[in-house]
DNA sequence: GGGGGCACGTA
DNA sequence: CGTACGTGCCCCCG
């Protein structure tokens, strides 16, 4: 901005012009996976960003409502009664919008008892007065009157938000034939149906212009209502009270008193990372880089610079003998990063604390030398903290080097804070918590114009980051971290290193035979509809299903209708055709090929699959595995136990013991919910779903039939993720009535239960956030939410996260004391696999007894609750032996 | 090549 | 219109 140019304010009534966008765009279109309608917000800041960008203003406002209600409708109970509540769908984009706002560092004003239209006029007002060029942006026509040689409007166009029309005096002289001040006025007279305020009858633009232009102004005109001839003189007579109480009500204030000055309202740089924040929540991924491109736009302009990088602290190099000494030290937490490439450390990075300006960084090669005299240092107790350690430590092991001494990792503290946020790097954490930027070198230049933060630099921000979470960590999610997750992290990455044997042979063969299978099942299913298809492809057996063997349309999804396996089914029941059971048997055969050939391809040359499990990949509190994922391997058909026969005892081992918690969510259940018949249950000693099938139906234990327990069985699984009447009826193929009853009937005899359920959702709604029995939490939002799909997704996941999560927290619980247990027993037994509640350990000769002693205990003592902890163990040379 | 949509495997 | 995950394929986009 140079000094001659005049500065330019922008003040812009938020909630107008998010209505026009929430109805000009389509909501199919603009929506989040989870069902939060975006379009008013998208259509209005699409437009915001447009706008910025060609007008350029140094200060900027939006504003909102806050209720319908206002002064207005004190003075005028009808003003604006016409108009139909707005949707929920749209009163619930206005918060979000507003978070968008905040990120992108506008103000927002509302104020209680005005209108948005009022605040533009205040602000306008004074702009003026102050010297700026102003921009009013309005979709409501009562601004009009704002326009003068300062004041210029800008109006959106009937199609929409996308175009805005400028009104400076001379557009509005053009358009409306009167001088802006002169509009409300015109206004008065005609009357604004919008605003429920009628005006003369039989009296037009046309007219009302006439006399305004012939009398000077609405004052003198009413003063003369007596000379007006003709029918519409008698109507302007007649309804002189009505005109004035108009001409009062679209009089907009210019005196509002605001926290603000025009200049607080100087545009500021963007918070970079809350507006990735919120727009990736939002799913907005084009408007990013429209953002971005402007944020860069506002640094030019904006006058305050970005807060000056703290810059790190210039690594020393010492000699690895110095570096020993310079770590032994230490006297508090020191941050470490071990440079990983090709799975081994090459470069090793410290970082201590000092207090002001005597922070210290110290970095060195990799080397048998550094190694060696850093090694005890680091298997010591002395307290470290890393951002992400498992690969880190994993790389350690890997050179032959223990790690002790870890007591924070600022990626899982980062998770536990927030569960849901899907980018979890340090650069993030750095963003967030310091508000600095983390020096990243360009991947994009081939020699990078910035340096990226070297590895004692980073431990330095871990060090940082990691003060600044503690801050924010309550106390239980603290304890969650140092008592659950590190030790699980210790013991994963041991996990990880060791996999776990798979015989090639076993699943070579299997392939092949099912490779020819669904070949020859694919030649049926051809001939039976007389043409090929990619029995893959949905969209080509939606053609052949409902188009040519013009079958009933089934369940819509997006993009058409519904083929899978439980649609097909029904299909096969009410209009049976060869062509449906062939495709069912093809999507069985193909499926459990591709699992075993992305298994096949995953087996390393020592004959052993490496998952990686993602300690901060659930919002729940479980693990996920990945590439290749362990965690989905097929078990329910006979053939697909094929599969877990290949994955075998490994060298040098005697037997895969298994050892699964039965019905460990039902416990946790019972334990929340204090339930005195589902604790009788475990405490019986009875099959669960006999004892509960007993209760439900009034029968003896004895009597319940196949059918009874089913249906209870189902019953007490829905529970557990909310399940309704119709999902209920559904899955059972039930009626809905006998679906409504069962349910009736369960709660009646575990009524406990029902009130658990809805109180813990209580709880949630007013916390915030549900928390496990160990402490863990995850914050819920939407709870709060207008949108009823949105609102009640959350309820259905909040009602199932404690009784997940804490199941979660016992496994983890039991899985590094079984860890560390083999290890303080000196057994070369391992721990291989984690299937939420299922362990596979592989056990070396002669340490069963000990070693399934150690599970048993250590699984069964995990957590006391009100109800057993019952643990299966099975025994066998693979996988699906051991289930046995 | 990336990403959405679908389908489907597990607990 | 039950929770929590990851993966492979098709198909459309750029």
């Amino acid at each position: 901005m140079t000094d001659s140019a005049k500065p330019t304010l922008l003040v812009v009534d938020g909630h107008s012009l998010a209505y026009r966008a929430f109805f000009a765009l389509p909501v199919e279109n603009f929506s989040t996976k989870d069902g939060q309608h975006t379009n008013g917000i998208y259509g209005f800041l699409s437009m915001l960003i447009n706008l910025i960008k060609a007008e350029k203003p140094t200060h900027l406002a939006v504003a909102f409502d806050t209720s319908r209600q206002s002064f207005r409708t004190r003075e005028y109970t009808e003003y604006k009664a016409n108009r139909s509540e707005s949707p929920s769908e749209f009163k619930g984009q206005i918060p979000l919008l507003q978070e968008c706002l905040a990120a992108m560092s506008i103000t927002v004003l509302a104020k209680e008892d005005f209108e948005a239209d009022d605040i533009l006029a205040t602000l306008a007002t004074q702009g003026a007065e102050q010297g700026y060029d102003v921009l009013v942006c309005s979709g409501d026509r009562d601004t009009i009157q704002l326009v003068n040689d300062d004041i210029t409007l800008l109006y959106p166009n009937v199609q929409g938000v996308s175009q805005l029309k400028r009104y400076d005096t001379a557009a509005v002289i053009e358009r409306y034939g009167v001088r802006p001040e002169q509009y409300p006025d015109i206004a008065a007279l005609v009357g604004e149906t919008s605003d429920n305020l009628p005006g003369v009858p039989k009296v037009g633009e046309k007219t009302a212009v006439k006399w305004i232009t012939q009398y000077g102004s609405l004052d003198d005109l009413l003063a003369n209502a007596d000379k007006v001839t003709g029918v519409v003189g008698n109507n302007l007579r007649e309804h002189i009270d009505a005109v004035r109480r108009n001409r009062t009500l679209n009089r907009l204030l210019r005196d509002v008193e605001l926290p603000v000055t025009i200049a607080d309202l100087e545009v500021q740089p963007m918070d970079a990372q809350g507006v990735r924040d919120i727009f990736a929540r939002l799913e907005f991924k084009t408007l990013i880089p429209r953002v971005a491109e402007l944020a860069g736009i506002e640094q030019q302009m904006a006058s305050l610079s970005a807060a000056a990088a703290v810059a790190a602290p210039v690594p020393l190099e010492p000699s690895p003998g110095d570096l020993a000494t310079w770590l032994a030290a230490a006297t508090g937490e020191v941050g470490v990063t071990v440079l990983v490439e090709g799975a081994l450390p090459v470069r090793v990075g410290f970082a201590v604390r000092g207090g002001k300006g005597a922070d210290a960084v110290a970095e060195a090669t990799w080397s048998t030398e550094v190694a060696a005299s850093i090694g005890p240092w680091l298997a010591s107790d002395a307290p470290k903290v890393f951002s992400d350690a498992k690969p880190q430590l994993k790389a350690l092991r890997r050179a032959g080097f223990a790690l002790g001494g870890l007591v924070f990792d600022t990626i899982v503290a980062g998770w536990l804070l927030r569960p849901s946020f899907p980018d979890k790097t340090l650069a993030h954490l750095v963003d967030r918590c310091l508000d600095e930027k983390l020096p990243e070198a360009d991947p994009t230049q081939l020699v990078p114009e910035t340096e990226g933060a070297t590895p004692g630099q980073l431990s330095w921000y871990t060090l940082r980051v990691a003060e600044a979470l503690r801050g924010e960590l309550a106390e239980s999610v603290a304890a969650v971290l140092t008592d659950i997750e590190l030790p699980t992290l210790r013991t994963l990455a041991d996990m990880e290193l060791a996999g776990v044997s798979v015989s090639h042979a076993k699943l070579s063969e299997f392939s092949a035979e099912l490779g020819s299978r669904a070949d020859a099942i694919a030649q049926d299913a051809y001939a039976a509809i007389g043409r090929e298809v990619n029995l893959g492809s949905p969209k080509q057996l939606q053609e052949v299903l409902f188009d040519q063997l013009d079958l009933p349309k089934t369940r819509k999804t997006k993009t058409g209708y519904s083929t899978d396996a439980a649609v097909l089914a029904d299909l096969q029941d009410s209009h049976p055709h060869p062509f449906l059971d062939l495709l069912l048997q093809h999507r069985e055969a193909t499926k459990l090929r591709q699992i075993i050939e992305s298994l096949d391809t995953a087996i390393a040359p020592d004959g052993r699959i490496r998952t990686t499990y993602v300690q901060t990949g659930s919002q729940t509190g479980r693990l996920s595995s990945t590439d290749p994922n362990l965690q989905n391997i097929p078990v329910r058909t006979d053939e697909s136990r094929r599969i877990r026969a290949a994955f075998e005892v490994g060298e040098g081992y005697e037997t895969l013991l298994t050892a699964d918690y039965s019905q460990i969510e039902m416990r946790i259940m019972a334990h929340l919910s204090e339930d005195p018949g589902l604790i009788e249950a475990f405490n019986s000693g009875e099959d669960l779903h006999r004892f509960v099938g007993a209760r439900v139906f009034g029968v003896e234990p004895a009597d319940v039939t196949a059918p009874m327990r089913t249906k209870v069985k189902a019953m007490s699984y829905g529970l557990v993720y909310g399940l309704s009447a119709f999902g209920l009826s559904k899955q059972l193929r039930i009626e809905q009535s006998e679906a409504k009853q069962l349910m009736m009937e369960y709660f009646h005899r575990f009524g406990a239960v029902r009130d658990y359920l809805r109180s813990s959702v209580e709880q949630a709604r007013i916390d915030g956030y549900t928390e496990t029995i160990f402490g863990r939490r995850r914050p819920f939002p939407d709870l709060a939410s207008p949108n009823r799909v949105l609102r009640e997704n959350a309820e259905r996941a909040a009602l199932n996260a404690p009784i997940q999560g804490s199941a979660a927290d016992i496994m983890k619980i039991a899985l590094f004391h079984i860890h560390d247990d083999f290890a303080a027993a000196q057994l070369r037994s391992r721990v291989l696999m984690q299937i939420h509640d299922e362990l596979v350990v592989e056990v070396a000769a002669g340490e069963w007894d000990a070693a399934e002693q150690i599970v048993r205990t250590r699984m069964g003592d995990a957590a006391d609750l009100a109800v057993p902890l019952d643990v299966q163990i099975g025994r066998g040379r693979d996988w699906n032996e051991a289930a046995h």
